[in-house]
RNA sequence: GCGCCGGUGGUAGAGCGGUCAAUUACAACAGACUGUAAAUCUGUCGCCCUAUGGGCUCCGUAGGUUCAAAUCCUACCCGGCGCA
């Protein structure tokens, strides 16, 4: 993998590049769309490429092993080929995934407590099969103290889950997901880290980091190990940078992260930065890493974000974004749409076209886009698609809103090429707020 | 014409004397969703108000029994089935 810059900004942390892989370029700042379980839900590779417009995809260690299994996809010849994306890929290591099962009493958001507000009882109907690991480690950390339902428990060496799928019991520990990683074939792969949850205290957060350095090495040295035995070419090895919202600790691990080097002077190909956001971190928690790690190196912001985060990532130095709010957001009828286009008075980002407005509202989605769904499908059909759940109208709305982000990222990319980012960049603050 | 069964909120369909403005599902109307346990979840869903409380109307229609009726009785209207 090379990364290359090609130009700042001034008087900002935001760059373009690109990223060279063996399945391709990723022209940075780039908006990666998340294929968690190998499929960009509910769009064909080739629309995510010509359609969507976007240059790579990222797809899940966790979910991946568990079904159909690493082997499989190992046997298939790699994600890539598995999935027909022939363009660069990414995996997620699985270690957001101790963080996200590791309470079913709270949901958990990334964001702050207030969202974390609906029991998991009710949302998944309290799965019997899935609810609790059988009995949590001696000297383990339930991942989140008040859980009484833990479905994954983190110890020193690595992270006790329940699959999803059966409830089976599966161990992750660094070395497993690396090794993972290498037979599922991506050509970026994050590090094994822990990622706590907004409401652990700075204690915790301090643990987290602390853990997540010891298992960063471990990861990097695996990484190596596997790279010596392996003919093929090795995936490029991201390190994962945590810390919470505060800036010691954010620091702290951006430097031992950024400055991370084995014996043989093995290091991180880039960086990802993961962990608890808040809609103002991204201006605080992210600055802060991006000005300790090192400049030469990608760094990916990983979860985020939605319109407005993308802006403020692109302006503190982040290079590639993954986020499942498009697809997700898709598939329950809500669109992004660019504020001032909205014909009505009102600013919005965001319509929810089952609402009962769009009923005959036979205008294009979002009358600024020039995306396929824009371009020949009206408010009213897709609004009628969800009414009468229509799974097309997933489809549609999905290709929109990754087009959507996919292009507000390379609108910024252009203008940092251009010299023009900032008011470019200004602008779109002011649209979006 | 006789007999039996049934008529419940937008729909289907529970309830069969008080705990019923009425279970539930669907529809409708909103909201949420940020490294995907998510084609998911949450809330509202008779009317009105000085609204974490109060008032009014309500289970085909009209009467009646009862302290109390969607629930029991009578008549009528409507629907289904059976017999003539």
């Amino acid at each position: 993998m090379k990364f290359t810059i090609q130009a700042k900004a001034p008087n900002s942390l935001a760059r373009a590049g690109s990223i060279e892989t063996p399945h391709g370029i990723i022209e940075t700042p780039a908006f990666i769309p998340v294929g968690t379980k190998a499929t960009v839900k509910s769009v064909a590779t080739d629309v995510v490429r010509d359609k969507v417009g976007a240059d790579a995809v990222l797809a899940n260690t966790y979910h991946l092993y568990l079904q159909p299994g690493d082997e499989i996809i190992e046997k298939a010849g790699g994600l890539g080929k598995f999935m027909n994306w022939s363009g660069p890929t990414f995996t997620d290591s699985g270690g957001f995934q101790a963080f996200s099962l590791g309470s079913v009493k709270s949901r958990k958001s990334k964001f702050t407590e207030a969202n974390a507000k609906e029991g998991f009882e009710g949302h998944f109907g309290g799965r019997e099969d899935v609810r609790e690991l059988a009995a949590e480690p001696a000297g383990s950390d339930s991942v989140s103290r008040e859980s009484s339902f833990a479905m994954a428990v983190v110890d020193d060496d690595g992270v006790t889950f329940k699959s999803i799928i059966d409830g089976s019991e599966h161990r992750f520990t660094p070395e497993r997901s690396i090794q993972i990683q290498h037979n599922i074939g991506a050509d970026i792969i994050f590090a094994f880290d822990e990622c706590a949850t907004p409401g652990a205290d700075y204690d915790y957060q301090k643990k987290a980091v602390e853990r997540t350095r010891l298992w960063a090495e471990r990861c990097l040295e695996e990484s190596r190990k596997l790279k010596g035995e392996s003919q093929k070419s090795a995936p490029a090895l991201f390190g994962i940078v945590q810390g919470g919202r505060h800036e010691d600790l954010r620091k702290l691990s951006a430097r031992d992260i950024g400055a991370m080097k084995l014996s043989d002077g093995t290091s991180f190909d880039g960086f990802g930065i993961g962990g608890s956001f808040d809609k103002d971190d991204i201006g605080t928690a992210v600055k802060w890493v991006n000005e300790v790690l090192p400049e030469d190196k990608p760094r990916h912001l990983l979860g985020i974000g939605e319109p407005i985060d993308l802006i403020l990532g692109v302006a503190n130095g982040v290079d590639t974004f993954d986020c499942v709010a498009p697809t997700r957001l898709a598939r329950t009828g809500a669109a992004y749409v660019y504020p001032s286009s909205k014909v009505d008075l009102e600013k919005k980002s965001r319509i929810n076209l089952l609402n009962a407005e769009f009923k005959d509202d036979f205008g294009p989605l979002d009358p600024s886009c020039d995306c396929d769904t824009c371009k020949n499908y009206s408010r009213a059909y897709l609004a009628h698609l969800f009414r009468a759940k229509e799974m097309l109208g997933a489809t549609l709305l999905s290709v929109h809103n990754l087009h959507f982000l996919v292009h507000i990222v390379k609108r910024l990319r252009t203008a940092i090429v251009e010299g023009t980012f900032e008011e470019v960049k200004e602008k779109m603050l002011k649209d979006f707020s």
